[in-house]
DNA sequence: TCCCGAAGTTCGATTTAAATG
DNA sequence: GCATTTAAATCGAACTTCGGG
């Protein structure tokens, strides 16, 4: 083989005598395939399989409209959130042989904005935005709406109901949490709670209230910390350490804390560890999310895991299932999914009783 | 704004006044638009941004036969070890207007095999292949040296010279990481080696012995074992924490152990922990890789880091240079880059003396 | 010859409308 | 009218060629 010389349906046409059309109409099994005998099939697939002939992928994109990908941004890859969600994604997208065009926006609005702008250029033929850790606001839909887009966002709610959602019952898992805890027999608990432009802190924390209405538990507010805000994943198992140490300081006893998420725990079971105080001996911990390194921690983490790989795969339905409605021209209205998160319990917490 | 009306040159044409050649010539500032006066110009400019104009990238691409797209292989997604990688191949391709198509291997030649064709078939211009994990048999090659397709493989070297490579220093990482537990005072060290079939596990083995041999340390076979080969990265945890745990029952003393790879080394860390022993009190632990978890880690790893972001980023710039090579027709040939690591200390590891 | 602009061709596949026996 | 096949138009941009001033 000397050059990449491309081979066109019109070589295959002219190697087995047929018009380029008959030759499109039998490689695509078009409709009108059904008119065509079957040697004349055998010839033309014979001479495409002779020349080893690839339809040109532009030429097609550019007649049908269509670039069989799918644009996915992330605010911060670096988050080891991220993994599981994106292997959920890429995952689902692969058996309905999408292709995904990864983008990292590195939480900042000028990137999103000029990589919206490259995905919708490029046709993606829907976007899957994992806002993760995302401060920036974003008014994806003034550019979303009119382009027809198909839209999901996974860990955020967008007010318009012109974007679909995947989210986790963040309510629901920290209610989880600190029944776990009281279940083992804590009372006297502290709380690392998210920061406060994060949605998820406000829904997380009513999960808090919520069990420890039901259960009698007392909240101190001198065991309640709050993380600042910050466009770094990282920074929290640095503030999880800070805000345990001053925690400690206080003198004010506790025999567990609730932190916002696993980064935060890491930090947590640091500081603890510092101050001589063992986890789970003197202090259970538990953390939300359950990141990879979750399992592998020492000790490893009790924690409420999200479910991301599911989270992912159902982005993906709902952004195909959109696909669809649009090449038939059926209307959809975005969905809005709530996922259920699940208590996993490991070595960080245990029982007083 | 009703519908998704395509805006084409030809509009923008109209709307100036002008032929679609002279906007053509202008929106792209083609060499032939030396020849034409301001005035012209600002006027088919205003008509653009007036109409929203966006050129069609599908009929460029057909014109021009370029994707602006670079394809991503990766093997395994989970493996911690990706993210800094992806993110520097990420941040580089930006800069370049380049946009990454994402696939996830799983580990498997099937799989390999469909994306590889799929990545192809939409002619993306560079291919880079991160091989973290990777044990089956490439013979990229074969389909690779005729497509004339630049490509790189990060942490795997291939013996043909169609193939760029970007890898680290593993000899050199592993002699840093035997030097510091010396020069600590350790003697007595295990060592859980990696998989036989990568070709990391021999390179740092090397690195291991020819400081041995240089500081005249003795390496006790009884204190040497070889991870079990599979597919799975994250196995690579509990065959680090089974190996220790036998080091541990073996009763033969060692007071520092240099595992595999990070994630070994957390194993191995938590088999310490649950025998009583604690690091790095009574055992220094040294990883390798200095992932994401390892700075997070209780106690934190002391490990050799692999420039991960650089490594993305220079093996980005190595497939841009072949694009470009590809344009001009220029020959070029593979090129292997090899980086070298750097020792982190941190507080797995702990002096004697 | 220099400057400016337009008509027409090309990229490769799909599809409509139509022709053949 | 039916089964079978195809010429020609189309998708949108870019480039080649040419003509007029």
């Amino acid at each position: 083989m000397v050059k990449n010389k491309m081979v066109t349906i019109r070589d295959v046409a002219k190697e087995s005598g047929f018009s380029s059309t008959t030759v499109s109409i039998v490689l695509n099994s078009a409709p009108l395939a059904r008119y065509i005998p079957a040697p004349t099939k055998k010839r033309i697939e014979r001479a495409a399989k002779k020349l080893g002939y690839r339809p040109n992928l532009f030429a097609r994109s550019l007649r049908s409209q269509r670039s069989h990908t799918v644009g996915v941004m992330v605010a911060d890859m670096t988050d080891p959130y991220c993994t599981l969600v994106l292997r959920g994604i890429e995952n689902t997208l692969f058996q309905s042989s999408f292709l995904p065009i990864l983008t990292d926006v590195h939480n900042e609005r000028a990137r999103f904005e000029r990589y919206l702008e490259m995905l919708l250029d490029r046709r993606v033929e829907a976007l899957i935005v994992l806002a993760n850790w995302l401060f920036v606001d974003i008014d994806v839909l003034a550019d979303l709406a009119k382009s027809s887009v198909p839209t999901v966002m996974i860990m955020r709610e967008l007010q318009t109901d012109s974007v679909s959602s995947v989210i986790v019952d963040n309510e629901l898992g920290a209610h989880a949490a600190l029944e776990h805890l009281h279940s083992l027999g804590h009372r006297k608990i502290a709380f690392i709670r998210g920061p406060k432009t994060l949605a998820d802190s406000a829904q997380r924390w009513r999960g808090i209230r919520s069990f420890a209405k039901e259960s009698g538990i007392d909240l101190d507010s001198r065991l309640i910390v709050d993380l600042p805000e910050s466009r770094d994943p990282i920074s929290s198992f640095e503030a999880g350490y800070k805000l345990t140490e001053e925690l400690v300081k206080q003198k004010r006893p506790f025999t567990a804390l609730v932190a916002f998420d696993d980064q935060t725990a890491f930090g947590a079971i640091r500081a603890l560890t510092k101050s001589g105080l063992r986890v789970p001996e003197h202090c259970s911990v538990v953390g939300f999310d359950d990141v990879a390194a979750s399992a592998l921690y020492t000790p490893s983490l009790t924690t409420i895991r999200q479910p991301m790989e599911v989270m992912g795969a159902t982005a993906v339905g709902i952004v195909v299932d959109g696909i669809n409605a649009v090449l038939e021209k059926r209307e959809v209205s975005a969905i809005h999914r709530k996922m259920a998160p699940e208590l996993v319990v490991r070595e960080s917490t245990r029982s007083l009783l």
